[in-house]
Formats: structure tokens, sequence, C-alpha cells
DNA sequence: CGCAGTCTAGCAC
DNA sequence: GTGCTAGACTGCG
């Protein structure tokens, strides 16, 4: 539909990013070309390609984890799988993982 | 903390 | 099909 041309971006720029790195919903919306930061959030949410999506490696401006279909906890959990550490919900040394496209 | 800007998805009529 | 509400956001006051 006239909807899944802005979905296709974001998970395309979501699917760039690189393991052990992690990117925020503004440089997400940014690099796809638009300002709707909450419709980034709202397709990566509803993505129906979750593995294909690493919806895990998006988070927001502050470097911390905020929402995840299948729970913060595992969301951390799977950051820390890639090599980045949580602490509090929180990006360790986010400034320095952030993807900048 | 509260409002405005931007976009999608879901529900109501 | 059109309209309104809510939401994984951000920036400013």
């Amino acid at each position: 539909m006239h909807s899944g041309s802005f979905n296709q971006k974001i998970w395309q720029l979501a699917k760039k990013i690189p393991k052990g790195r992690v990117t925020t919903y503004k440089i997400l919306a940014e690099a796809a070309g638009t300002k709707a930061y909450r419709a980034v959030g709202q397709a990566l949410n509803k993505n129906p390609y979750a593995p294909v999506v690493p919806c895990h490696r998006v988070v927001n401006s502050k470097g911390q984890l905020h929402g995840y279909a299948h729970g913060l906890k595992k969301k951390a959990e799977l950051l820390r799988n890639e090599g980045i550490k949580i602490k509090n919900n929180k990006i360790v040394g986010f400034e320095k993982l952030v993807y900048l496209y």
C-alpha cells in the first residue's frame, strides 16, 4: 500500500546498522528523509520483519532503551550479546557506538 | 513537565 | 473511505 514506502525505508536503514553498533530514531528518521521520529518507532514496533530489522539496535537520542515488543530486558540482552554493554536500560559508551549514516 | 511537529496503525462512523 | 486517538521520538519553554 501507499504506506509501505516509509516503513521499507526505515527497515532498510535499520538493517544497515552493523553488528555491535546502534542508532537513534532521530538519525534513522533523518536518514530516511523525514522528521517523523515517532513514525520510525511505530514502524519498528509493528515491523513484520522482526528478525530482518534489528530494532534492538535503535534507541532514543539519549542512548537509552525505551520500548521493545519482546521486552526491554530482551533488548538489553541482545545488545549485550553483540558486545554492547547496558546499564540501567542505557547504552554504555553510546556516543561511540552510535552509527551515523 | 507540557506543547507542537511529523507519520503510521488501529478503531469508529 | 474519512476522521480521531495513541504511540518504541525530539526540541523548546
